[in-house]
DNA sequence: TAGTGGTCTAGACCACGCG
DNA sequence: GCGTGGTCTAGACCACTAC
C-alpha cells in the first residue's frame, strides 16, 4: 500500500531525479505551477515538496526566476550531519564492522541526570560498541538507553541498529536531539581501543535524544580517532528570528 | 515601517514570549485555530510561523494534543549550529578582541578551486584575524572573499564583521554554506599564534558560502584551539526523503 | 465526542527577474 | 508585460489524543 503524503511522495521523486541526472545542476526545476499539474496536485503541496529539496541542499529557490539545481556531487553521501558511525555505514560503502563491548545495566551519568531533569528514573542499559573500518578501529560508541522507554536490549540488536529496533520493533517515535561536538583527552581504556598514540586527544560527539512526545530516552557519547573524524553539514542563512550560521 | 511578513512577526513574537516566560517549559502553545484569531489570521499562517519555532528547537508538535514549549534554557545560547568566533560573540556576552593579522590580495587556494568550479576568477581578499577573549588567543580565521563579488573590504570592515558589510552595505543576500569539521596538526606559525602545546593538533572549520543566486563568493578556514572548542547542533530525525541523522 | 495538529485544495495578490 | 516564486486566505477532510 502506499499509504505516504502526496508532497512526500513528489520530494522523493523530484530527489531521486536530481540524483539520477534527470535534472542537472545548474539548471532550473519546472515551474511550481507547472510541478503542480504535473502531479496533478495544488501548488501549495508542490511548494511543500520543494521545501524539502531545500533543506536538503539540493535545490536554491530564487523569485522570480525558478528553482536551480545544486551541485550535489560536491555533497556526495554525508548530505547533512552525519556524526556517527551507523549513519556513516548506511549511506556509504564501507568494510565495516561492529563489536559490542559491553552489554549491562547502569544507571544514567549523573551530570547528564542534571541536563534531562531530576525526576527520571536513571536506570539504564549501557551498550559499549566499538567501530571497525578495514581493520582500523574509529569510533567507540557509548549508549545509555533509559529502560523506562527502552526496557530491554537485546545482544542482536546491539551487534544491529539500536534505531532500526526502536522504531520498528518497539515503534517509538524518535523526534529530536540535541547534539555538541568537543576534542578532549581521553582515558588510558579509550586510547589503546583506539590506538590513540601522539596525543590522548579525541573527537566527543554527545547527543541527548528524545521521543516524539517529548520524553527524553537516549544519551549516547560517540568518541572518535580525530584523525578519521569528517562532520559535513549543509547550512542555510536564518534572518531575524533566530540566528543559524 | 513594518514590512515584515505576517508569519515571521508571528514567529518573533511567540520566540520572545517562550525566552521571557509567558509560554513556560513543557505546558501547550494555545492551538493553531486560537492563535490564528488571536493574530487575526488565516491557520495556515500560523502553522508557517510554528515551522520556524519547530526548527529552531522551542516547540514540538503532537498531533491531537498540542505544540509543547521545550525546555530552551538547556539551549541557552549557541541555539544550533554556532561554530565561528563573530556568532559566538554576537549571541553571548564575551570579552572578546579581534586582531586583524593580515588583509591583501590573494588568489583562492587551488584545491578550493577545484570544489566550486574551474571557471571562476581566482582573484580574492585575504583576511586573516586572530580572535581573543580574556586575553586568551582561541581561534584564527582566514577568508578568502571573491574580487567579483566583494571587490574591496577596507580595513575597518575586517576589524568588525564581514556579514554586516556585505548584506547591510553591499545589499548581498548570503543564502547557503557547506561546511566541515576536521582535527588536523597545524604549521608552527598557527601553532605560535594559538599556543597549541601538547600537541599541534586544531579543529578547522571549512565553509564555502553561496549567494541566492547560487554564486559562490567566500572560502574560510576558522582554526579553534580544541580545549576551547565547542560545535552545539539541534537536529530533527528526517524519514524518507533524505536521512538527517 | 470534541479538539488538536497534518494534509490538501483553489483561489488571490505581491515582488522579483528577464526580455 | 509575463512568468516566476513568496505570502496569505477560507475552506475541507483526516488521524490522533483525551475524556
Amino acid at each position: 500500500m502506499d499509504t505516504m503524503q502526496k508532497y512526500l511522495s513528489i520530494a522523493q521523486d523530484l530527489t531521486n531525479k536530481i540524483k539520477h541526472g534527470q535534472y542537472t545542476e545548474g539548471t532550473l526545476l519546472p515551474s511550481e505551477t507547472i510541478l503542480a499539474n504535473l502531479y496533478g496536485t495544488s501548488r501549495a503541496t508542490v511548494r511543500k515538496a520543494l521545501v524539502e529539496l531545500t533543506e536538503n541542499g539540493l535545490i536554491q529557490k530564487i523569485k522570480g526566476k525558478g528553482s536551480v539545481v545544486l551541485d550535489t556531487a560536491k555533497f556526495t553521501f554525508p548530505i547533512s550531519g552525519i556524526t556517527t558511525f551507523t549513519e556513516l555505514n548506511r549511506n556509504q560503502q564501507m568494510n565495516a564492522v561492529t563489536t559490542v563491548l559491553a552489554l549491562e545495566d547502569r544507571p544514567l551519568p549523573a551530570e547528564i541526570m542534571k541536563q534531562v531533569g531530576r525526576h527520571l528514573d536513571p536506570a539504564a542499559t549501557f551498550i559499549q560498541r566499538l567501530r571497525t573500518v578495514d581493520d582500523e578501529a574509529i569510533v567507540v560508541d557509548e549508549d545509555y538507553l533509559l529502560k523506562s522507554v527502552v526496557p530491554e536490549v537485546p545482544e542482536i540488536v546491539a551487534q544491529g541498529s539500536l534505531y532500526e529496533y526502536m522504531e520498528d520493533t518497539l515503534n517509538l517515535n524518535i523526534a529530536y536531539a540535541t547534539k555538541t561536538i568537543t576534542v578532549e583527552p581521553m582515558d588510558e581504556a579509550i586510547c589503546a581501543k583506539l590506538h590513540l598514540e601522539t596525543a590522548n586527544l579525541a573527537v566527543v560527539v554527545r547527543s541527548l535524544t528524545y521521543l516524539n512526545d517529548t520524553t527524553f530516552f537516549q544519551y549516547t557519547r560517540s568518541i572518535h580517532r580525530p584523525d578519521r573524524f569528517k562532520f559535513v553539514d549543509f547550512a542555510r542563512r536564518k534572518h531575524l528570528v533566530a540566528k543559524k550560521f
